[in-house]
DNA sequence: AGGCTTTCGTTAGTGATACTAATGAGCTCG
DNA sequence: CGAGCTCATTAGTATCACTAACGAAAGCCT
């Protein structure tokens, strides 16, 4: 339930972007990890391949990301952030927490820890 | 990340059962704090009005919930569950999250402490 | 080599959740 | 009483997820 809250505030806080934090967080993964495949985006996301299908095709329709061909294997398709999609990705991941921040700075050091480990436990929760 | 991750997980374990979690919520909080207008339950779940009258017109049309005018206040609409939304709330709330049990089992107590300390931090960040 | 199966990506259709904006109905207060 | 506020609803839009069906490419097996 406590998730289930955070996640809610931290969607609503920040709905006023360009774009939703799904294909925010696909940007995020093509800066980390290079280009990508459908596929691979969408096992690491934990989503069907029909929904990165979706979010990815918001993503190129509107420059953030480009498809291109692998030349290893036809069926594939790599995507890749344009510098625009680079760009919206960081302005959105540094201001659009603004809110989080200044509420992790109220309070204690203890507390700050204590959501630090309770992350990682969260990720392992979740599977990756 | 670590938030959006296990919600993520935590809708798409339980994406079968028969309402969403939204409306399944708007349940719990009829259960717990009786009947409630149409504001206080979008003031209590942090939506606006609008999102909040589509969740409970599902719960109203599919009879989990009834309408009932306030009698003192035309303008109010108090909403409470029906016997079928209670069955449907308890069983949901019971069984739906076999998953999350599972895998808190799996934690030592010290982790198991750490989550419980985080729950309360969550709770007050996310405002409520 | 030819055919069956698997993998990959896409599209279509649906459902839940959220938002804004506009509207009407009922209170409240000067 | 009338102006302005509150409450609920509706309409329209967007995101994010799902399943099902499809075509294209690759792999495997006889």
């Amino acid at each position: 339930m406590a998730v289930s809250r955070v996640y809610r505030r931290f969607r609503s806080e920040r709905a006023r972007g360009e774009l939703g934090d799904a294909a925010i967080g696909v940007l995020t993964q093509l800066r980390k990890k290079g280009p990508q495949t459908l596929k691979s985006l969408s096992d690491l996301t934990h989503v069907t391949p029909g929904s990165m299908s979706q979010t990815v095709n918001r993503l190129t329709s509107d420059g953030y990301a480009i498809r291109v061909s692998d030349p290893t294997d036809g069926r594939k398709v790599l995507f890749e952030p344009t510098s625009k999609g680079l760009e919206v990705e960081a302005s959105t991941m540094a201001q659009g927490v603004s809110w989080l921040d200044s509420e992790i700075e109220q309070l204690t050091d203890a507390e700050r820890d204590v959501l630090k480990q309770a992350t990682d436990l969260l990720k392992r929760i979740a599977g990756s």
